[in-house]
DNA sequence: GTGTTTTCTTGAAGTAGTTCAAGTTTTTTG
DNA sequence: CAAAAAACTTGAACTACTTCAAGAAAACAC
């Protein structure tokens, strides 16, 4: 199973048999049932999380109460706190399974202990982290620039597979709207 | 001049002699005028921009024609449009001086040259990029639970610097609420 | 230093969204 | 399959902001 993050790295890197074993031997497998936590508000995030299978989110509870899912992830996909991660100071966010989900967690101690050893993970983090901070560019300005309407139908387009996987309600406050607008957006009743 | 940026890289690789001359041949160094663009909308993102002095900001134009400011850079942050850059398809951004700046242009064919014979590179700007996914993670919970006048005061404690440099409806906007709003939170008005 | 441009302020009217509360549908669980 | 829990829908009242328009202040250019 956490062949498939070799499979992943080797994309964007090469790496030689003795590499990818001491990568193997760094590296944490977790199962998790869907709604089960990997992070919790007020902890430190030790760990950088890869999705093997399945799909899990980053949220946060406002002052109301409520929860307001920050970023979305699948298959091959990072889900971490990099402020909280970086610093090593209490994190903001839960990261949760959303389905039952398979995750290959390395903690910070052995990632910093492979990139003394596989340098060309840095190569591979790098790559990873601009398309990241790219599409974050890209997230805030869909934000500033469309109606809500406009932001759940351009979320449909590009990523229509969401739909199916996770309740609206975390779509919804996603896209920074009401779960009870996005029920009248849906039913054309705005 | 340039040194500035061999200084700044310093604080997080170690580079020798040979390297530091290699990277110092492969950039370019641009004195800009307030006003003046580093990146039109439309335009491909050719390169990596670094503030060596002044200060500068990435922002769009809506379908209103209403600038909204995505992003500002001050001495020592790099200012790219990394979508762009990354896929070399044109972007939606503008990057402009608010005040005279001296910036250091690295091209994409230049830096891809740089990763490859300097690899320490990848792991500075893996740093570099790990910071500014982490705060444009931190911006987006800010834009999702604060409200406007919250978002000013801020945005006043965290960067007090930036309120002194930068128009008043350059920060409006780039805490997303209108020009008008902020003079009325200021006012107290609110 | 005066004329021009840019930036900031103010108030009044409007609106895209929220909130609340209650009911309905769907999914999960034993 | 029945009961419970989770997710979704609907309408009515509300509000945090926007938009517009016009004037005042500050900054810039020659």
């Amino acid at each position: 199973m956490p062949a498939r993050l070799i499979k992943h790295l080797r994309k964007h890197i090469q790496l030689d048999e003795k590499e990818e074993a001491l990568i193997l031997s760094k590296i944490a497998l977790k199962s998790v049932k869907k709604k089960e936590l990997l992070l919790k508000a007020g902890e430190v995030c030790h760990h950088q999380n890869f999705i093997l299978k399945g799909c899990a989110r980053n949220y946060i509870i406002n002052e109301k109460g409520v929860e307001q899912t920050l970023q979305f992830g699948i298959e091959n996909w990072w889900l971490t706190d990099y402020m909280s991660f970086s610093t090593q100071k209490p994190s903001h966010f839960y990261i949760q399974a959303i389905e039952n989900s398979e995750i290959v967690s390395i903690s910070k101690t052995n990632l910093d202990e492979l990139y003394a050893a596989v340098p060309q993970l840095e190569r591979y983090f790098r790559i990873v982290l601009q398309k990241s901070f790219a599409a974050s560019q890209m997230r805030i300005m869909f934000l500033f620039t469309m109606s809500a309407e406009e932001r759940y139908h351009h979320f449909n387009n590009v990523v229509p597979e969401f739909i199916q996987r996770v309740p609206q309600y975390m779509i919804a406050s996603y896209l920074d709207f009401s779960a009870e607008f996005m029920s009248k957006i849906r039913a054309g009743k705005v």
